[in-house]
DNA sequence: ACAATATCCTGCGAGC
DNA sequence: TGCTCGCAGGATATTG
């Protein structure tokens, strides 16, 4: 699933591959996974430009264009973007390919069509919604232990739903807030607003040590996630919490318990998170 | 105002 | 063997 570490990978890979080639043509299989404008347009609208920075926001990808527009590419859970040499076969789920200059193609491949792409000026990618409603990066500046504090306080929501907001901070995902909850000692169910300050001391800590890590490891391969060139990350082989339920505590020995938390999965370890 | 749930989609594993 | 069912989850819409 790509979150903040695996995003960020991608547009790693791709800036280094994609950055001043022209696009040549676009073929679009799956006209829902274009959600503005309509296929054709787009298609009119990109061809001839070349592709210039790739930036990030949150889980967004945005891909500006010689032209002045921006690609803004959300991957949800299964997204692959992939930078591909032309005459490789077509993966299943392949919805839009974009033809380069250097006999080569940016694929979007989506076995669950949850994955969409936008094209825009770029000065109206601002409004664009949930990208315009992203909390602070948690890798940023200006992502503070006083801003998470005061982000925190009343919050009658539980922990692990307030992590996976991304009005409150930008990128993570499932197996990231489930990782820094294990790090931070923190049980994912505990209200938001009842942490101590020495505990969110310890969340601040691990948000920042668990993202950095996981970009070092260039995220986690734990299903379906591929960098821009098609390369798993490593992460995956350091998982504390994640996909170990009734598999021992690295820390204690307890079963890492599963339940459900604000709808999705969550693993933590009952001794060790309170 | 906030919180829990349904929705989109496909593949896969469990159970019968 | 082949079916059904539940589950995986990011973001948004809807319901409570």
């Amino acid at each position: 699933m790509p979150e903040l570490p695996e995003v960020e990978t991608v547009r790693r890979t791709l800036e280094a591959k994609i950055t001043g080639r022209k696009i040549t043509g676009v073929t679009v299989n799956q006209a829902a996974s274009i959600k503005s404008p309509t296929a054709a347009d787009l298609i009119a609208r990109v061809r001839g430009m070349r592709f210039s920075t790739v930036r990030r926001r949150g889980k967004y990808l945005l891909i500006d264009l010689s032209s002045g527009d921006t690609m803004v590419v959300h991957l949800r859970m299964t997204g692959r973007l992939v930078y591909t040499p032309a005459e490789e076969p077509l993966p299943k789920h392949t919805h839009v390919i974009f033809h380069l200059d250097d006999g080569r193609e940016l694929r979007f491949t989506d076995q669950r069509r949850f994955g969409c792409i936008w094209v825009m000026r770029e000065d109206e990618t601002g409004s664009l919604s949930g990208l315009c409603s992203l909390g602070p990066e948690p890798l940023g500046d200006d992502f503070t232990r006083k801003k998470l504090a005061q982000s925190l306080l009343g919050k009658k929501t539980k922990i692990k739903a307030f992590l996976l907001d991304q009005r409150n901070i930008a990128g993570i995902g499932n197996i990231y807030a489930d990782e820094i909850l294990f790090a931070g000692g923190i049980h994912p169910e505990r209200p938001a607003g009842s942490l101590s300050a020495s505990e969110i001391n310890r969340l601040f800590t691990s948000i920042k040590d668990i993202l950095h890590f996981a970009v070092e490891q260039r995220g986690t391969s734990f299903s379906d996630y591929v960098d821009g060139v098609g390369e798993k990350g490593s992460h995956q082989n350091y998982l504390k919490v994640y996909g170990r339920g009734g598999e021992p505590c690295f820390r204690c020995g307890t079963a890492i318990s599963v339940t459900r938390v604000g709808g999705r999965s969550s693993h933590f370890c009952s001794h060790c998170q309170v």
